[in-house]
DNA sequence: GCGCTTTACGTAAACGTTTACGTATTTCTC
DNA sequence: GAGAAATACGTAAACGTTTACGTAAAGCGC
């Protein structure tokens, strides 16, 4: 098996209360033994098993990170974020996939528990009461991020996605466009539904332009399928539609794609902005004017606070709403030019 | 804190070794002592503490996974198969973003080491001596996923990419194209590199047409910007192209996007077939045909061949080649027809 | 009812660390 | 150079489990 500390402390003849002083940079010791004992370490390629430390430590140097889906373009540039965070702050990432379902949260947040993990980092999903009973049993801090918690205290990162569908929409009036419709959420999304839908209403409002639900499809997903289907059903209830709002940007390109199936030119004939500023938005055709969100720095700063919240340096974390823009590029036609 | 074993051994009047025996579901007690047992369980709320079991045991129930960038969209897919295998085999994943550095990989399986994990997913890049002398120490199994290693006898999960790129020119020729080109990798990369070079060429070659370095672009990375730039430059290199391989999707879709931009019209003027089949290949206009890997069986199978070996099930691990196919969309014209 | 096996436990060592405490030696103070 | 303070260690307990071993009681065959 590996060298353990008593090995090491045998082959310098020392104790093991010495070489651990050693290893941890502690004092007590002359530079003397420092040297043997790091030759010893060095001799017998000496690694420090991190579970015996756990234990007694009661610190794993470990966090859990929630996800509903790993394989999604949102989730992977935030885990990136985090994992960066994490790694800087000397913490691991443990990946957990909810796949949005209750139980396998639950299943998940347990093992966690089991695990000892020191912190967890919840994302993109809405904080039920059992899962709220376990961070509580759990006692380690916990950050949400790019979602939020309407009933519970819990720090988050995220965009205002009011303020972001609301400059969406002011994007396309400001381009002169007055038929808007929108792509939106669920009204069972407390974080990402129903703000964005309110965000364009208001925006609409404030500009003295109508708004029915003629404006606007809701669904239950954000994907691409989800945006291509909504399209038709959009442009029968408001034909002279010339721009478009999607709460996505897999939905806008979803939209796109049914655009071009019914022939109708993006954006010289109807105007798509997104949400997200995921990497396809820039990769599709035309490239697709954006919200941007700051994924992997949204990632970053909730890693971040947790790893202060983990350290005790911060005792109350304060949230976060990081700051959102729009990325201007082919999607979105400025009908004023003509 | 936590209630510990000793905590319900006293709250139900036993011993931890008969708590410990039940908990496990080993045998040696009777159905009273159980039940009574179970209560002071749910009374007390009693989670076993994982790391202690793992320091006794040598078993973490965790393995650790290494991707070069785990904001891309192949990893991301990856990972969400090993995720699963890991969780239904009772594993927890580690994610490391190596950034394909070195120091960074080095860095990382050491800490894998000191958290003493069960095994190891190596994902997507060359293993280097550095890499495999750490693996040996650390005597865990070790399996590749979408790499796979010149030197090291490593079990491996990946398609064959001499043969999918064969296939794809194949494709092309069949559809009546003769002047084709291919955005290739590296050839400094004998995985994603050289083999899909190599089978773009021998399927010119053997249907009869000509081969030159003029039907060839090499990059550094598979990237959308890599696919980008190279378009141009292929096309001056070969002006009567009518068709193209691109070794990743990015980089079929970095192309598209260059010849929208040109003027070019896919497919009518210049058919394109990509590699990976990623989320964006159907997302983009128009759909991507490519060659298309199951990334997240990839995934999948590599985790449920580390759990095998973990749990020691297997000694030796076959590797697999996992097949591929050519998902037919509409950046492909079928020259015949005319 | 005597020996033997089986059952149902309990005791204690072990896993590899950290750390409080004790102690011998050195260094300092005057 | 005597006593105090600092230094350089070593000893052993603790972290929360698993498990080999021991043992008392129960069950069994005859």
């Amino acid at each position: 098996m590996n060298p353990t500390i008593k090995d090491v402390a045998k082959h310098a003849n020392v104790s093991i209360a010495t070489v651990s002083r050693i290893v941890n940079g502690l004092s007590g010791y002359s530079e003397e033994t420092k040297k043997k004992v790091q030759e010893s370490i060095e001799a017998l390629g000496y690694q420090p098993n991190a579970i015996a430390r756990g234990l007694i430590n009661k610190r794993t140097q470990t966090i859990g990170v929630l996800f509903p889906e790993v394989s999604g373009m949102l989730s992977s540039e935030v885990l990136e974020g985090v994992e960066n965070a994490a790694h800087d702050g000397g913490f691991s990432v443990i990946v957990c996939n909810t796949a949005s379902s209750g139980k396998r949260t639950v299943k998940y947040l347990r093992l966690l528990q089991e695990k000892r993990v020191d912190g967890i980092i919840f994302a993109s999903e809405d904080v039920k009461k059992e899962y709220y009973k376990i961070f509580e049993e759990m006692k380690v801090p916990v950050v949400l991020v790019s979602t939020a918690s309407t009933q519970y205290d819990l720090p988050y990162v995220r965009v205002n996605d009011y303020e972001g569908a609301f400059k969406a929409t002011e994007y396309l009036i400001e381009k002169g466009h007055e038929e808007i419709g929108m792509i939106g959420g669920s009204y069972q999304d407390p974080i990402a539904g129903i703000p964005r839908m309110q965000g364009f209403k208001d925006a609409l409002q404030k500009h003295g332009l109508p708004f029915s639900d003629d404006h606007l499809t809701t669904n239950e997903g954000y994907r691409f399928q989800n945006g291509k289907e909504s399209l038709p059903l959009l442009l029968k209830k408001l034909p002279n539609m010339t721009a478009l709002f999607a709460a996505s940007d897999e939905m806008a390109i979803g939209a796109m794609s049914a655009a071009h199936q019914l022939g109708v030119k993006v954006p010289e004939e109807l105007s798509i902005i997104g949400y997200d500023n995921l990497k396809i938005a820039e990769m599709c055709y035309p490239a697709l004017t954006t919200v941007s969100q700051p994924l992997k720095d949204m990632g970053q700063t909730a890693g971040e606070i947790l790893v202060n919240l983990i350290k005790g340096e911060k005792k109350e974390a304060e949230s976060r709403y990081m700051p959102f823009s729009i990325v201007e590029r082919q999607s979105v036609s400025d009908l004023r030019d003509k």
